[in-house]
DNA sequence: TTTTCACTTGACTAAAAGGTCAAGGAAGGA
DNA sequence: TCCTTCCTTGACCTTTTAGTCAAGTGAAAA
């Protein structure tokens, strides 16, 4: 018995294009931003041709909303739920410099967005909201007092840092900074 | 005697095109990004012609230089260089949302350009070494101890900071975790 | 007065970009 | 077997864009 989906005529299962399409333009548009980036670029990554993007998206905006929606924020939450105490969270915090090759995509959609189109100003902002939760559950679970602007807190240090690491590439200068805010936060004045 | 340089025949003191050109165009990127800016917008703001502005910049990617080294890193010094304590330091820093409208220039810029094009990814890191030492004179000059690090610590908790603001648009929250990290920062441990 | 140089004009080019569309293929239900 | 729906093709359109260039202007030096 032959799975007939895997038959297509265009070597990809049909309901996977869509799928393709988010990825590469997820890729395309993290390193080259969502203005510079090219539909052309994107199709041809894929191996489709423009009508059948247009099928699924209905303008290149679309399809960058559609990556936040369905890839930015997905990865936060693939990333952040499953963590289960602070310190946990600072290591996946400092292992950034090797998993995220140009930067935070939250944050570098939001610089380029946020003032040019008002829809992508909304749904990145909703977008940093559900990362912010993520965080502060982290916080509240392991006892932490003050969560909402400790989260803050963290995430303003890491976007930061991984801001400067990117420029200086000097991995050791991050994770020294995210390391010094761990026991800041935490430190007990006695 | 009237100063022949205010006679010149597109109403702009012949000197000041180049000046006029980089101040536009700081603004442009500023808000749009590099990318996204449009040679046009620049030329119809300053009010002058396509040639005009290619006898003083080869490209627009000179153009992008230029902006980087004569605006936004003499932004930086402006601002920075006549600050003399770590108190008037966080002030300055504090007052980010009223005079930063769409970010930090420098953070922006870097976010989208150091992966596209070398030349843009040098400059910006050199610009941001300059923005580092400004800090951390400031630091020393107050007696600060471990002031590299802590120079550090501080940009990364602002720009990331900054950028929250400019998703949420809470400028208490900004205010309050600058401040917080002002106080770990300098508070003794007894 | 003449020459020179820095700067400006504005029309032009070529390429790239996002987007449209009519036609066709595959699969599945009737 | 036929029809309908979903998806794909690829050529085409329109607009925008960075960049070019020959010709011209005015001020200042010679």
């Amino acid at each position: 018995m032959v799975n007939l989906e895997s038959f297509c005529y265009n070597h990809l299962m049909k309901k996977d294009t869509r799928e393709a399409l988010l990825d590469s333009a997820f890729n395309t548009f993290y390193k080259h931003g969502f203005q510079g980036a090219n539909i052309a670029t994107i199709l041809n990554d894929v191996g489709i041709n423009k009508g059948s993007m247009y099928h699924f998206f209905k303008s290149k905006k679309a399809l960058g909303l559609a990556v936040i929606e369905e890839r930015i924020e997905r990865n936060l939450v693939n990333k952040y739920a499953p963590i289960k105490s602070v310190e946990e969270l600072f290591d996946v915090l400092c292992s950034a410099p090797k998993t995220l090759s140009y930067g935070c995509p939250l944050n570098k959609m939001s610089q380029e967005m946020i003032y040019i189109d008002t829809d992508f100003q909304k749904l990145l902002s909703t977008t940093y909201g559900k990362f912010e939760t993520l965080v502060q559950i982290i916080l509240e679970r392991d006892g932490v007092e003050n969560s909402e602007l400790k989260a803050k807190q963290i995430i303003a240090t890491y976007e930061g840092a991984l801001m400067i690491y990117h420029l200086n590439r000097q991995e050791e200068e991050f994770v020294q900074v995210l390391r010094e805010l761990e026991q800041n936060i935490f430190k007990v004045v006695d």
